[in-house]
DNA sequence: GATGAATGAGGGTTCATTCAT
DNA sequence: GATGAATGAACCCTCATTCAT
């Protein structure tokens, strides 16, 4: 938890009852957003106080006020950074040079690999914006859209290749967003249930979706082959 | 939308600054539940204010403390009823003398059923009261493990009849919280894109989960036989 | 507690929702004001709810309304009787043809009797009567004053039996007053210390009042002699 | 009533609806305190509204719960205060190189003299803060064992002196307690009889708990020698 | 640049009280 | 006579936001 670590040590910089240091802006700002998604993940958009977010940034609220504006205002600034990241780290743990289930398996690795890594962060997102109402939904279906036609691009390219013919049953956009939706809510289990190493949750995905229940009950298995 | 419907009379029998006339307690209850998750559903838990709801209850505020209780209380009734609602749905319409597949079909079925009649029940359900933290959290998290749970078994008897050997790379609840997780987010989708006609979304997720991306891309199709 | 006693039997004479039997109006008001006497005794005035009272009585709140009028009115109601009880109490135990000094003891024997039998009515009285304000503290008032009174008569009329010249350090009403408030405050000691036997205080206060700090420390006591 | 003036002070500063100049904190919660005391005084601790409050004392409603906390704290918090300066200023007013009778005399008459310049304190601590329950009732129950200890050791050093033998008619505390009763049952008697000069209620109390009524109608008085 | 001081506004909750049956 | 059903009104409290230093 990266995030957290930085905000202990924006804190322990400071003693109670001194003035804050002047810092340049870009750091404050860092300072602060780190501390909105800590509180944020934590109480989630409406119980989290500008109060406590000031405290934990170990800034002033004007300070707030002034460099990220009102809490709405801060929210949406928290919902896009972490989406960039989240996108930026799915992306660019895609290997463009394999076969497409092999993209898939990269994908999804990194994206349990981000999970793992900004769990606050995820949780903001999936828990907290979804839930706030329209300006920052939209923030989280737009990030969703963008990871459903990664997705979609890689299915229908390989249906294409080998000719598959669209059929009612079948819509690259409807499966990719189940694809998605499902590892979403295997990562939201995996809120619950720690325990399991983040590569098998990939690896759970790629068999029921790459290969279906029925192949896999007639002992069919995918594993990445590289 | 039976719900509303019913709200909205129960609110033009009353002209405004009125008094109510004398009801028995259980058809007050109903009154207010179902006004209680239209507005929670519309505006969440912590936007949604008890005036509104007593408004839309056409009922006064104390009335609503004194059957159901304070905001957090009433939320719980909310989230119980609906949950059982729902549990019921989806069990009911599942038929236990066809295999495995058709059982699964006939759940989904009955779930996008549910959604489509009860929008506001799933929005309250899925949307809000994942994000309002845990008292309520925890209701809805039980309703999703008595999905899996439902799931697990078909899918693993299934299975074990054909002598699935148990493998790193299956697990009967991950893979059903895959699936479940995945109809949830499809039905969250489908919010945002209503034009899909909802035997298409079973259907989608019959042929993904059923048969994987690899036979599909191959041009296999899973379809209900009956 | 005798009134705490015929409350509960009230109450247990009444099966849960089975409507209340048509009793004699002043039963029912007997009925309501010892459920309020105690209600109030515990938590005061403004803490004591209809509601709470209107359980303890056995009898629906519509009907404390109609017998004993609005929360104020029952409240006197209340300070009233137990006032005139307490009052009563004290100048029937006084006998008129014996001595001053043991006019005084029969009367606080009396006072601390009733404390004993009636602690509820002594704690409305002393406790909440005078701190609810003015419309209850003046008839609180007012039984101080017969109280002091009597005191004033006994005290003056044994000094005059015997000369005393009026002085500006002597006032009977003034000193009587005294002398009540040391009674009273005894009593509400008393309720934090209840080990001591009642006719303990009262020989307190007579070795302190009529004799004073200066004869006891020269080893003088009163004792009644009879 | 210096609390009081100050307030009223404060108030007309200020015009309605204009924004409060800046002060230090401290001077708030003076002001605050002050203004708390004063409304508590007069309509006692339910019916002490915060709006008037915050009203008196020239602030608005969330400062008063930011420097001194939510309704009870903030009684507590002039229970406290009251007590103090009330216990501070009989103490004080003790002289320890005096007879026991003059050190008694000193500490009425300092008693009274607070009484009489902080009336409003006198009212809180002895009318409201007792009926107001068990956190409060204890502060002051607390304050009146401070004072009956004071009195007791007085009195039972004067008599061990004089070698008084312990008897079951004597206790110092319990008499102590019966003295300061008697002293707190006269100022209340004094609020609503203020005519009388402060000096001859503490002489009032010296003739009767020290001579008792016995020496007094034999024509003995006591009166302070120095 | 940075902050302690200050507040408008609004929400949840609970009574005492009364109607209509 | 007796009561369940119903409500107006008020109170406590908190929070996002801004001003003045």
């Amino acid at each position: 938890m990266t995030g957290q670590r930085e905000v202990l040590v924006a804190q322990d910089v400071r003693r109670s009852s001194e003035r804050a240091k002047r810092l340049p802006r870009a750091v404050r700002e860092k300072q602060i957003l780190d501390a909105a998604v800590e509180v944020f993940s934590q109480h989630g958009y409406h119980m989290a106080s500008m109060d406590v977010i000031s405290e934990v940034a170990g800034v002033s609220k004007p300070m707030i006020y002034s460099y990220l504006g009102a809490k709405e205002e801060l929210f949406g600034h928290c919902i896009r950074r972490e989406s960039n990241r989240l996108f930026e780290a799915v992306r660019d743990g895609i290997r463009p040079d394999v076969p497409p289930d092999m993209q898939l398996w990269h994908g999804l690795r990194s994206f349990y690999g981000f999970v793992a890594e900004y769990r606050q962060s995820w949780i903001v997102l999936h828990r907290h914006a979804l839930a706030a109402g329209d300006p920052f939904a939209k923030e989280v279906t737009a990030l969703r859209t963008r990871a459903i036609e990664l997705v979609r691009d890689l299915v229908v390219s390989a249906g294409t290749q080998r000719g598959l013919a669209s059929q009612a049953e079948f819509s690259g956009e409807g499966m990719a967003a189940a694809l998605v939706g499902a590892a979403e809510s295997l990562a939201d289990w995996w809120l619950d249930n720690p325990h399991v190493p983040e590569g098998v949750l990939a690896s759970w995905l790629m068999n029921l979706t790459w290969l279906g229940f029925n192949d896999l009950v007639e002992g069919s298995v995918w594993r990445p082959l590289e």
